[in-house]
RNA sequence: GGCGCCUUGGCGGAGUGGUUACGCAGAGGUCUGCAAAACCUCGUACACCGGUUCAAUUCCGGUAGGCGCCU
């Protein structure tokens, strides 16, 4: 039987942090940040990471674990992911594991099997080639299209990767409880407004200025939102105005994907929010006594 | 008052006498080593009233609103 684990989910700025800090204090608990961005080290503002002085009050793990030019993927996290949720169990304390990234959050939940990674010159290569002549080096391999999205590139460079293994997943894993945050429609996209207004006032600008200029914008971390906007910005040719309205844009975007993909899990005990913390309290409690 | 031009789905913006672009926004979805990625699906709108026609958003006339010029 594994440890107790905890689990919190929610779209971008749904208050995760929030109630995963307090539920942590409360629970003399460690956070686990499941999220793709806040791996990376100097990407500070734009990705929303916790603070020093949330840090200092909370330990917080799997934060700034690569650079922002570094390669990092989804079975790493579940690796370096499983360590910690061990560690801090070894020290007699409850990890929480808190994020929007679905994949890193069911990779570790569900023990996927992460199929053999991808020759990164080849997959260089797999790239410049059109779809016709994807589909063409699969027929030729002898490998089955099963149910692949053939428009979608990347699945089909990924089925030649893995030339067609089946990829496997667990149950849920045992003594796991997972809350879902989920704001109202409108709630959510003032949060973004602001968020990102106070990312602006905090200097998101300088930072992504810094960081486009130490790494270059076709590192991996200024791809992602809040820095690639900058981009025409930078060059004179967009508005302060609009790089806003772009990240703003970007953001809800990404909301709606995250639910989308947390919305098909049937385990998630759901909270709108403003939360109410009697609810989880009780939740939580019963869990734990179990 | 006279003459001319314009009026397309939430916004922008094409176009056609019959097969009803497109972009953005919005909604739904896929998802196993790039996942803040990549990809898929969804909108019968053509100001109003008549007329011509087998058929009008598309042609003709009028009405309303907007823009411009003239007296």
């Amino acid at each position: 039987m594994p440890a107790k684990l905890l689990v919190i989910v929610g779209e971008t700025a749904s208050g995760k942090s929030a109630i995963a800090m307090r539920l942590a204090e409360q629970l003399n608990g460690e956070l686990i940040c499941a999220d793709s961005w806040t791996v990376r080290r100097e990407l500070n503002i734009g990705t929303a990471k916790p603070s020093p002085a949330e840090r200092a009050k909370v330990p917080h793990h799997l934060l700034d674990v690569v650079g922002p030019e570094e390669d990092f993927t989804a079975a790493v996290f579940k690796r370096l992911a499983n360590q910690a949720i061990a560690d801090v169990t070894s020290r007699g304390k409850l990890p929480i594991l808190v994020g929007g990234t679905g994949l890193y959050i069911d990779g570790v939940l569900y023990d996927y099997n992460f199929l053999p990674q991808g020759d990164r010159a080849a997959r260089g290569e797999l790239n410049e080639l059109s779809i016709e002549a994807l589909l063409a080096r699969i027929d030729a391999a002898g490998l089955e299209l099963g149910n692949v999205d053939i428009r979608n590139k990347r699945r089909l460079i990924r089925l030649l990767e893995t030339e067609g293994a089946e990829p496997t997943k667990q149950d849920l894993r045992q003594n796991t409880l997972i809350i879902g945050l989920q704001p109202e429609r409108e709630a959510l996209k003032e949060r973004i407004t602001a968020r990102v207004e106070a990312m602006l006032n905090a200097g998101l600008e300088e930072e992504v200025k810094l960081l486009s200029e130490r790494y270059g914008w076709a590192a991996e971390g200024l791809k992602g939102i809040g820095y690639q906007e900058w981009q025409d910005y930078f060059l004179g040719s967009q508005t302060l105005e609009l790089t806003r309205e772009r990240i703003i844009s970007s953001t809800v975007g990404l909301a709606k994907r995250q639910r989308t993909w947390f919305k098909r899990n049937k385990s998630i005990h759901w909270f709108s929010t403003p939360v109410n913390y009697t609810q989880v309290d009780e939740l939580v409690t019963t869990f734990l006594n179990n």
